[in-house]
DNA sequence: ATTAGCACTCAACCCACGTGAGTGCTAAAG
DNA sequence: CTTTAGCACTCACGTGGGTTGAGTGCTAAT
């Protein structure tokens, strides 16, 4: 950050401010509320030379300024300090998340309720990604003649499963007998290198006629695709006509379409790299303002705010959005993250979110050991 | 209706032309648009009368007048004609909801997509409820020492399963024998009747020490239940932004918010009782409209329309909501739903809610008996 | 480098006014 | 008894002008 310490504390104190009252701060009310020792003149040049510099921009002459996207950036990477979860606050959202709790579907669906409403601001989870997971087993279960469950293993400890139609003269045994011969050939291999042809060869090595396993087999391998299946929740949506920014409806209207497709938006959350993030902090240092960031590193949360034109889905790009990933054991699973306006309490989304994050992937240990509610309860 | 001819004309032009435009309606405008034969004085004092007997009201003294609740009512109830949908508009739907369809969840999910999108309005889809399916089938299968999944069939053909956590020395063949005691005992049984002392029993057949049944069977007991859980779909929420009468960003905050609470909506739709509606219309009788209701009535449709006040849920009150019921072969199910202004193009609703109804209808019949994409493809 | 002073800008608010669509009423015509 | 022409009345809405005040940039003095 090139700012001297002045600027800084300015960038900052016209952030706050603007969060806090979303009109644009003028040279006078800053003085009066964050006590600098300069008359308004003085802060008034500074201004002017934030604005020239591209963190401050004016909405119209004879306003005050407002943050630019390069604003709030600098703000976010070097002037923010994130908090702790108060313990009573964390208290309550652990003790909610884990109550009732017997999938993960329902855990994520959960964590995305309580993120909307302890930031009121709108939340979205993605639904965990099996891709790199393993096959460990696929089961077959003959539910009547013809019909028959599909039941898949992954390692991650998940279980998904599906009605399919089979052959009516199959018998059970001979179900069965495909079934471990899929297992056999597949189990170990990560669903992103199961295909159609593999599944096949593994198939055939059963001593039935290719005619009736051909069916089978199909069906086994859409099984184990559909595992993998992304979804997207999404909470809280209407907080955001409540926001001052949106009190323009085709704002919101913009705002509540784009978020409406699932698709979309499930593509562009599981595209989102951390990487990106980290890079994006970077460009000169400032010893004090970098400790902070070293903290918020090693601490793990590594979450990623994107602000504004850096979110790169119309009708999106006057919010900012604040991602972090939650894991399935070891490896990244789905995404959590919260959007609000430009104007967003940053300290208090990331320290909710973060703190989120790591609830649910204890949360998810827990579940795919087995652990149910009642042990739980007896805790 | 206790309305002569003309007056009946006059109300349903109102209706039309305000649903058309959004703006209160005077005499004039009336004469023209619709050919009347009449000077405007006269469906002045036409008009007036209708305000009088509580048809329509009249924003402000000089301004046109608007349809109120009552308005609408009789508009629905005897003065719109539901024409069938167009048979190219019906051929989209229906292979919308046939494509790529394997399960029920992903079938009404559609459904409310479709409905959305087709009305311009926001829908709302239920998901079957099981309560009065009866048990079928229940399975164990063994996962790995400690867990295993329970596989719950219902009559209705459904599929549900869950993974619980079991003792470790439980081994395959003493967890089959519980599953298939417990099967004997409840299978017949609606969900209803299933209670945590009939599971007990029936697991008690067991020839095992009673410690080692008690976690099963209450896992089987909570499967058993879970299987009726209650989801809700909504699809379009933003359309009603695009609706004038949702200008007003508080109004439209109102109305996100209530649609956003699941349960309450939930509940909402699932306690709706058919026969509300069909008491509702009845009043006096007018021979020639009085056909077009019965015609309803046979043609099956069943629909039902809450207007305004109608609706008991806080934050809809300016709006019209029209449901029908699908089914599960041939006991009611869930519930197809529109939610739109009052004024909203009730003939368009009811059309395209009675198509996809049926449509959903007969898919979930195909899907009952097993009919995988690859069939419908060679159909 | 800071600041007091000053002229300038401009969104927001208020008010007054005219406009016009729509009404209700009355009295005449059918 | 119904219909209609005529007319006075109402009131939301749009327009334009005037005022206000928060905020600015610039200049000159500290």
């Amino acid at each position: 950050m090139g700012l001297n310490n002045r600027k800084n504390q300015i960038l900052k104190a016209v952030v706050d401010d603007y969060i806090g009252t979303a009109e644009p701060v003028g040279s006078k009310s800053l003085v009066s509320k964050y006590n600098f020792n300069v008359s308004p003149a003085t802060i008034r040049n500074e201004m002017a030379e934030l604005e020239e510099l591209g963190y401050l921009e004016q909405p119209h002459t004879s306003a005050g300024r407002i943050p630019s996207d390069k604003g709030y950036r600098a703000y976010v990477d070097h002037l923010l300090q994130v908090d702790e979860l108060p313990r009573a606050e964390a208290d309550k959202i652990r003790n909610y998340l884990r109550d009732n709790m017997d999938e993960v579907t329902q855990l994520i669906r959960k964590a995305a309720t309580v993120l909307s409403e302890k930031t009121d601001y709108t939340s979205l989870v993605l639904s965990p990604q099996y891709k790199r997971s393993h096959l460990k087993q696929i089961k077959m279960l003959m539910i009547e003649p013809g019909k028959a469950l599909v039941v898949v293993v992954l390692s991650a400890g998940v279980v998904k499963d599906r009605l399919v139609r089979i052959p009516e003269i199959l018998d059970a045994v001979q179900l069965m007998q495909i079934a471990s011969a899929i297992e056999d050939g597949l189990s170990g291999m990560t669903l992103d290198d199961i295909t159609l042809v593999t599944v096949a060869a593994a198939a055939r090595q059963t001593p039935l006629p290719e005619s009736l396993l051909n069916q089978v087999m199909y069906e086994a391998y859409l099984s184990i695709k559909q595992a993998d299946h992304l979804d997207i929740y999404l909470d809280g949506s209407h907080r955001m006509l409540a926001q001052p920014e949106f009190q323009d409806v085709r704002k919101a209207h913009d705002f509540l379409e784009t978020l409406n497709r699932d698709k979309l938006i499930a593509g562009y959350m599981s595209e989102l790299k951390e990487s990106d993030d980290l890079s994006s902090i970077e460009e000169e240092k400032d010893e004090n303002k970098d400790e902070t960031k070293l903290q918020k590193k090693s601490n793990d949360p590594a979450y990623m705010v994107r602000i504004g034109q850096e979110i790169l889905l119309d009708g999106l790009q006057d919010c900012s959005f604040i991602t972090t990933s939650y894991k399935i054991g070891d490896t990244v699973a789905g995404r959590i993250g919260v959007i609000g306006p430009r104007r967003m309490e940053y300290g208090k989304v990331i320290s909710h979110i973060n703190f989120v994050k790591m609830t649910v992937n204890d949360q998810i240990i827990r579940l795919a050991n087995g652990e149910t509610r009642m042990e739980e309860q007896n805790k």
